[in-house]
RNA sequence: GGGUGUUUAGCUCAGUUGGGAGAGCGACGGCCUUACAAGCCGUAGGUCGCAGGUUCGACCCCUGCAACACCCA
C-alpha cells in the first residue's frame, strides 16, 4: 500500500498526488553470474532506475519474452552488486523492450508493478525500508539505518566506485507525494483493514446511471462513472491519533474478531474473560467515517424520526475535487447499510482561484478568506496572515511582493451581502470561478444602489394613506409586470441551478427597470401637488409592493440589506411579521403581465433614449430644456405621446412637444426615429449642425449595414423557398423598416446641407 | 498515452430547442439634475481559437487541428 513515512501512516490511492518532477535515470551493470554473456559479448546486463536505493531490494531482472536479445539469458542469474544475492533472470510481458536497455530491475517490496510481477514469478519479497524510510536490517550493514536519500547517493557512489555505474540522464518521472505531508509516497509492505469495494460499486454505478441520483452539471457523472469503473479496493486503516477506531480486536494468538465493541465481540463469538483482548490501535480514514454521514447523523442504526423524515435528502452541494473522497463513498456506504440513496441530486460548484486563475493555496499564500473581503483587512495583516504556517516558509518574500502588488491597499471592507451576492454571480457552468476584486466591488455598489432607492420609496411613502381608492397608471403596469418577468425568470434559473442568471436577472430588473425607470416616472406624479390622489396612491403602493417583492426575491443572496429595508417596508404594506426570513419566496402569480403596459413603456423609452442621445451627442447641458416635434407615425404614437405627455417632459427634460401635420415642413433640427415616427428636436442655436450630420451620418451606415444584410437575405432564393415563412415575414419587415427609416434618414441629411 | 472541459469586447464572463452578438468592470465625452458621484446621461470597441462540413441560414450541430486547464495512467 502506500505509505506515508514523514506521517507514518497508510493513505488510499486518493490522497497520494502523482506529478511530473525532474529526476534522473541511472543506469547500472548488474554482472551476470557464471561466467555467461549476452549476446554482443557483455558480461553485465545494464538496468536503469529513477530509485537507486531500491536495488538492495531487488530479486530479478526482467526482459521481454520477445526480446531476442535476451532470449537465451532468460533463467540465468545475475550477482546483485552490493549484496551476496544471486537474483534470477525472468521474462514478463509487463517489461518494454523499447525502454531503455529492455532491462528492468524488480524489486517487488517497493514498486507496484514489480510487486506484480514478483507475485507472478513467485519471487521473494525483500522489505529494506523502516517506517520512516530508513534502510532496515534486511540491507547490507553499510546502509542500515540511512535514510532513503542518504542511502541513495551512497549506493550510487559504491557502485561507481566498482565500475558498475554505466550512466546517469536527466530523466522526468512521476513522483507520488503525500496530499497532507507532500512528503514522497513509499510502496510498503504491511498490514491493513481493506474494503473490497466492487460489490459496493456495482449499485453505487446503477443508481446514477438509471437517474436516481443526477449530477449537475450533467457532464460530472462522467467522472464519477469513469473513476468507479476503474475503482480499486480501499484502504481504510490509519496509523493516526485523529478518527474512529477500528472495531477489529485480537487475541493472544493474534486471531481477529470484528464487533462495534470488545463486549460485543465476547458475546457474538463466545469468548470467555479469560481471553484477552486488544482492539486494533489504528483509525479509520477519516473519509470512510465521513461516507457514513447521510444516515449516521440522522441516529442510524435506530429507527429514528430524523432518518424517516429527512432521509435520502434533496441536495448536496460540493466541489468537484470531493466527488471520488466523499460523494461517491456517500452513496455507496448509504446504499449498503439503509438501501436508499443519500441524496437525489448532487450540485458541483466551480473552484475558487485567484484573479490569475491559480488554485488557492496556502503554499503559494493566495488564499481569499471570505471574512477579509467582508470585514476588510490592511496590507500588512494581510501579508502576515498569508505568510504565516506556510509549508515552504522561503516563499514567504515572494508571496509577500506578490501581494504588495495586487493588493497595495489591502482589501477593502465590501460586507457580507456584496460577498454573497458575488459568489452567487459567479456560480456559472464552468469548472473555475476567477474570483475578481473587481465584481466584488461592482455588487457592493449594487447593494448601494438598493438602499438609496429604498430610502427614496420610503421618504415618498412613509407619511402615505395606502387606504383608499387606487388607479393604476401605465407606469405602475409596467413595473408590475417587469417583475413577473422577474419572477419567472428567477424561478427558471433556480430550478435549474443557474444561480449566476439568478443573480443576474436579480441585478438587472433593481437597477435598469426599478430604479433607472420606473422610480424616475414615478417622480412626475409624486411631485405634482394638482395629482389625482387616486393616481397618487397607486404610485406609492406600486413602489412599496414592487419594492417587497424585489426584496424578498434578493433575500437568498442578499440577507442583510434585504432584510434592513423590508422591516421598514412590510409595515407600510400592512405586513407586521417581524422577519423577511420568514416571508415566501415571491411567486410569479402574484403579479400579472401586462402586453399593453410593456408596449407604451417600451415607446415612451424608445423617445426618451432618443432625445437623450441627440443632447448627448451635441453636449447640451442636462438642465437645458429642449422643444420636441413630432411627426409621421400611427395613431397608436398620438396615443402614447398624449398618454405619457408628462412623464416625457420630465425624463427628456422636455418644455413643450408639438404635432406637426404631414405636410408641414418641420424646422431645421435634429432627427431620432421610433419606429415610423419622427422624433425632432429643433436646433435653435442649441445644435450645431455640423454635429448633427455626423450623427445622422453614423446612423445612416448602420441603418445602411442592416438593410444589407437583410436583403441578402431575402434575395437568396433558398432563403424565401424554405426558411419557415414566419421568419421570412419578419425578415421582409425588418428590411421595410430599415429602407423607409433609411429614407428619411437621408432626406433629413439632404435637409441640414441645405442649410 | 486515455478522458473531460475551456477558447465570445482591453479584463471577468453570459448567450436555454440554429434565424437581429450581450452584461459587469475598464476606456472616452458630458453632468454635483431635490434616493444614490459607490451616482446619472451618452459613446466607442468583437473575422465568437483555426480549418473544413451539414444547412436557405452556424457562436450554437458534425469532423479535424491548435492552445490552455483539470482528471486518470
Amino acid at each position: 500500500m502506500n505509505w506515508d513515512p514523514l506521517l507514518g501512516t497508510a493513505i488510499s490511492d486518493l490522497e497520494v498526488d502523482n506529478n511530473e518532477e525532474p529526476g534522473h535515470l541511472w543506469h547500472f551493470r548488474y554482472p551476470l553470474s557464471n561466467g555467461a554473456k549476452t549476446r554482443d559479448g557483455k558480461g553485465y546486463l545494464i538496468v536503469a532506475t529513477t530509485r537507486p536505493e531500491t536495488m538492495l531490494g531487488d530479486t530479478a531482472v526482467a526482459v521481454h519474452p520477445d526480446d531476442e536479445r535476451y532470449a537465451d539469458l532468460v533463467g540465468q542469474t545475475i550477482m546483485l552488486p552490493l549484496t551476496d544475492r544471486e537474483i534470477p533472470i525472468i521474462a514478463d510481458t509487463h517489461v518494454d523492450p523499447e525502454f531503455g536497455t529492455g532491462c528492468v530491475k524488480i524489486t517487488p517490496a517497493h514498486d507496484f508493478n514489480d510487486n506484480e510481477i514478483g507475485a507472478r514469478h513467485k519471487l521473494d519479497v525483500i522489505n529494506i525500508f523502516t517506517a520512516s524510510a530508513s534502510i532496515n536490517e534486511n540491507a547490507p550493514k553499510a546502509y542500515q539505518g540511512l535514510d532513503r536519500f542518504e542511502a541513495r547517493k551512497l549506493i550510487v557512489d559504491d557502485l561507481d566506485a566498482l565500475g558498475l555505474l554505466d550512466a546517469v540522464v536527466d530523466h522526468r518521472l512521476m513522483v507520488p507525494r503525500g496530499d497532507r505531508s507532500e512528503a514522497i509516497i513509499e510502496p510498503w509492505l504491511t498490514n491493513q483493514w481493506y474494503v473490497k469495494i466492487q460489490p459496493l460499486a456495482d449499485p453505487a454505478i446503477e443508481a446514477v446511471k438509471n437517474g436516481s441520483i443526477e449530477f449537475v452539471p450533467k457532464q460530472y457523472e462522467n467522472l464519477y462513472f469513469s473513476w468507479m469503473r476503474n475503482i480499486e479496493d480501499w484502504c481504510i486503516s490509519r496509523q493516526l491519533w485523529w478518527g474512529h477506531r477500528i472495531p477489529a480486536y485480537y487475541d493472544e494468538a493474534g486471531k481477529i474478531y470484528v464487533a462495534p465493541s470488545e463486549a460485543e465481540a465476547r458475546t457474538k463469538y463466545g469468548l470467555s474473560e479469560a481471553i484477552t483482548l486488544t482492539q486494533d490501535p489504528d483509525v479509520l480514514d477519516t473519509w470512510f467515517s465521513s461516507s457514513l454521514w447521510s444516515f449516521a447523523t440522522l441516529g442510524w442504526p435506530e429507527e429514528t424520526e430524523e432518518l424517516s423524515r429527512y432521509h435520502p435528502t434533496d441536495v448536496l452541494v460540493t466541489g468537484h475535487d470531493i466527488i471520488f473522497f466523499w460523494v461517491a463513498r456517500m452513496i455507496m456506504m448509504t446504499l449498503k447499510f439503509t438501501g436508499e440513496i443519500p441524496f437525489k441530486k448532487v450540485y458541483i460548484t466551480g473552484m475558487v482561484r485567484d484573479a490569475e486563475g491559480r488554485k488557492l493555496s496556502k503554499t503559494k499564500g493566495n488564499g481569499l478568506d471570505p471574512l477579509d473581503l467582508v470585514d476588510g483587512i490592511s496590507l500588512e495583516d494581510l501579508i502576515a496572515k498569508r505568510t504565516t504556517n506556510l509549508t515552504q516558509p522561503q516563499m514567504a518574500p515572494a508571496i509577500e511582493k506578490a501581494i504588495r502588488k495586487e493588493f497595495p491597499d489591502g482589501v477593502p471592507s465590501y460586507g457580507t451581502d456584496a460577498m454573497r451576492f458575488t459568489y452567487c454571480a459567479l456560480a456559472s457552468t464552468g469548472r473555475d470561478l476567477r474570483f475578481d476584486l473587481n465584481r466584488i466591488e461592482g455588487y457592493r455598489n449594487f447593494c448601494n444602489k438598493l438602499w438609496n432607492a429604498a430610502r427614496f420609496v420610503l421618504m415618498n411613502c412613509q407619511e402615505a394613506d395606502l387606504e383608499g381608492e387606487v388607479l393604476l397608471s401605465l407606469a405602475d403596469r409596467w413595473i408590475l409586470s417587469r417583475s413577473h418577468h422577474l419572477l419567472r425568470t428567477s424561478e427558471r434559473a433556480i430550478n435549474t441551478y443557474r444561480f449566476d442568471l439568478y443573480a443576474n436577472a436579480v441585478y438587472e430588473f433593481a437597477w435598469h427597470e426599478y430604479c433607472d425607470w420606473y422610480i424616475e416616472l414615478t417622480k412626475p406624479v409624486l411631485w405634482d401637488e394638482g395629482a389625482d390622489p387616486k393616481v397618487i396612491r397607486a404610485t406609492q403602493h406600486t413602489l412599496l409592493s414592487v419594492l417587497d417583492i424585489l426584496l424578498r426575491a434578493a433575500h437568498p443572496i442578499m440577507p442583510f440589506i434585504t432584510e434592513t429595508i423590508w422591516r421598514e417596508v412590510a409595515p407600510l404594506l400592512g405586513n407586521n411579521h417581524p422577519t423577511i426570513m420568514l416571508q415566501p419566496f415571491p411567486e410569479a402569480d402574484e403579479v400579472l403581465e401586462d402586453a399593453e403596459a410593456d408596449a407604451a413603456i417600451t415607446w415612451l423609452k424608445g423617445v426618451v433614449v432618443g432625445v437623450r442621445n441627440i443632447r448627448g451627442e451635441a453636449n447640451i447641458n442636462p438642465r437645458q430644456a429642449v422643444n420636441l416635434c413630432f411627426q409621421g407615425g400611427t395613431e397608436t404614437d398620438r396615443q402614447l405621446s398624449a398618454s405619457t405627455e408628462m412623464l416625457l417632459k420630465r425624463l427628456a427634460k422636455i418644455d413643450d412637444i408639438q404635432w406637426l401635420d404631414d405636410d408641414t415642413e418641420p424646422p431645421p433640427n435634429a432627427l431620432s426615429l421610433v419606429g415610423d415616427l419622427k422624433v425632432m428636436v429643433p436646433l435653435g442655436g442649441l445644435i450645431d449642425a455640423e454635429v448633427e450630420r455626423a450623427r445622422l451620418g453614423k446612423e445612416i451606415d448602420k441603418k445602411e449595414q442592416e438593410l444589407k444584410r437583410v436583403e441578402g437575405k431575402l434575395n437568396n432564393e433558398n432563403f424565401v423557398a424554405k426558411a419557415p415563412a414566419e421568419v421570412v415575414a419578419r425578415e421582409r419587415k425588418k428590411a421595410e423598416e430599415a429602407s423607409a427609416a433609411l429614407a428619411t434618414l437621408k432626406a433629413q441629411l439632404d435637409s441640414l446641407n441645405d442649410l
